[in-house]
DNA sequence: GAAGTCATCCAAAGCGCTTTGAATGCGATT
DNA sequence: AATCGCATTCAAAGCGCTTTGGATGACTTC
């Protein structure tokens, strides 16, 4: 049914190769054919085929998202859903396809070995990086572009392309929000430790603590995959114990909704009898906004870190010899009702 | 850097043809050098370029997902990572890619016809249908299979598949279990009405007044984009009315939670002063679960839904002349917290 | 022993595009 | 008038795979 080149030649009475010539734009061709063959075109709704133009050209189009599935629990991190659509807008302007790889961990090797062998993409988004992730080096090995959304150190991040948060500043800040209000037993509901944001966030917390000789309370320290209940149930374990923390700061916006469940079912009042601060994804059906936010919060817009991930990606497809780049985006503190003064002892 | 075939058989001193046969298991070749094919394949880590298969093929062992964002706030559905880890879950298996396209309301038609054309996927799963929706005809004219997740009536759903949940049937069953309990005042806050699910939800909702003989307060039923905010300020504005309503019917589990908070912000009890119940897809990082669930809710796993239609499809694809299939799925209603007999007036 | 059967294997065509390396025609140059 | 340069155009090769339509023997069958 869809036309293909040969046809469209053919009515021309021209040869596929002016025919492609002129579609794609090189000079060699008379501006008046050129006129002649977009105007065919489109009147024979001519769109040259994916698959061919790929094998003749060598590449695909396409960009591959591969998120490791915790094999554990299934779950998807919700942030991806805003990553992608900032990311997509992107891919959508340049012409790129998105292809997307849900992997358990145990397969993450295979499936990033057979996209480069089948030439499914030409590039690839690396999710949720751990620290010392070997999915660097393999891509490396690959000789695949890729961009890591988060980091994934072990000393050096400067060969690699990457787009992240300054975690531990943000959580050393908000740790440090928290001491000025007279806070002293601070818990933390971290995602999975071994994420490197994970991790960064942790540091943060305890170099803040640190610089005023606090010494972290570990009881009041946990890592956990992000969900509405892990927060509720945490939560509810630091504010039931004999000396209860006075202030939580939440990994996600998820976690600080489970938060909040368990502080109001004690009986308490969020940002009077406890503290909550978050760090905020901008997620679009969770919004964090109005001129007092819910919660005080740490905040950086994921979609905006899908966006420029694209946006690195493809300048690193179009330009393989370039150099790594990488953006630190800052993730602001921003009050809103959830933080108070510590209560009296 | 990646063997290809011809490589591969020069190795062997065998032609193409019968190293692609042995590797894709046709009977025209003896055992023994299919044997030696197999192992030497994995000697030299041989994989097939996609792209070269498919243009032979005239396949593209992909499937696309078009995702509507809609234009006014950017909306992505949070139910879609949940509905994309089902459906990867059963691509993996069979050997399928999944290509992602978040696309505005105004360029869908253009993005079906160019996925067609340029033959980026063999199979489309229409998302977030709305009643009477273009698509369908639309992909009919195209020759290209599909499978809704949803339903897309006006009149009839049987000439195309589907899988969806018992919309309807599930509100009304929740109207009457919030009836019997003596409530009278009962708010919607729904998807966007133009979504069919939103409009079946509405209906049953009606339905159920109706076999009461109760009318509706339309000032009580109100519709928009599931974010938690649009939850929260629905609700209190039910709540602080004169009369206000004394239970909730949400159509989502984000809602629910800014209906939560509104009720908690009025130092009101869920469960007690007022009556929630939600839809439950079963979000992985939002569960109802435990062994009393925080929310009583219609509940059915989206990721599931994914999977069925993931199956669906890839078996309409093998067969297309088969005809359309269609599963309705049972959402329950699951008695938790949050609601209880109606305050006295 | 000629003909038919069967199991294996192969050469070559083709999928629909891009790109290389020439051809063609024409005005400008000498 | 012969030559060169330039702007256009084209035929054909090739991308890496599948698949068609034979070949080639070995083995039966009569």
């Amino acid at each position: 049914m869809p036309v293909n080149l040969k046809e469209l030649a053919r009515t021309l009475g021209l040869s596929q190769t002016t025919v492609s010539r002129a579609l794609n734009g090189y000079p060699e061709v008379a501006e008046a054919t050129r006129a002649r063959v977009l105007e065919a075109a489109r009147r024979y709704n001519y769109v040259p085929n994916a698959r061919a133009r790929g094998l003749a050209t060598g590449r695909s189009m396409a960009i591959a998202h591969v998120l490791p599935i915790s094999d554990s629990h299934e779950l998807v991190n919700p942030v991806f859903t805003d990553f992608i659509a900032g990311a997509s807008e992107i891919y959508l302007r340049h012409g790129y396809d998105m292809v997307l790889k849900l992997v358990a961990d145990d397969e993450q090797e295979r499936t990033y070995r057979e996209i480069a062998a089948r030439g499914t993409a030409d590039g690839i988004i690396v999710h949720a990086p751990h620290t010392g992730d070997p999915r660097i080096a393999l891509l490396h090995e690959l000789r695949l572009p890729f961009v890591v959304h988060g980091r994934a150190s072990r000393g050096r991040d400067d060969d690699y392309s990457w787009v992240d948060i300054n975690n531990l500043r943000a959580f050393a800040h908000a740790t440090d929000f928290l001491l000025d209000l007279g806070h002293r037993r601070i818990g933390l509901i971290n995602g999975l430790v071994s994420m490197d944001f994970a991790r960064r966030r942790e540091e943060g917390f305890r170099q803040a603590l640190g610089a005023r000789g606090i010494a972290p309370d570990e009881t009041l320290i946990t890592s956990g995959e992000m969900t509405e209940s892990y927060g509720y149930r945490t939560a509810r374990a630091f504010l039931e114990r004999e000396r209860p923390a006075t202030a939580i700061l939440c990994s996600s916006m998820i976690i600080a909704i489970g938060v909040r469940r368990a502080i109001h079912e004690l009986g308490l009042e969020m940002g009077r009898d406890v503290s909550v601060i978050t760090h905020d994804d901008e997620l679009s059906y969770l919004r964090n906004a109005g001129e007092v936010p819910m919660f005080t919060a740490t905040r950086s817009s994921v979609r905006m870190a899908g966006r420029l991930c694209a946006e690195m990606l493809i300048e690193s497809i179009a330009n393989p010899d370039a150099p790594p780049r990488h953006r630190l985006l800052d993730a602001a503190l921003t009050v809103g009702a959830s933080t108070g003064p510590a209560p009296a002892d």
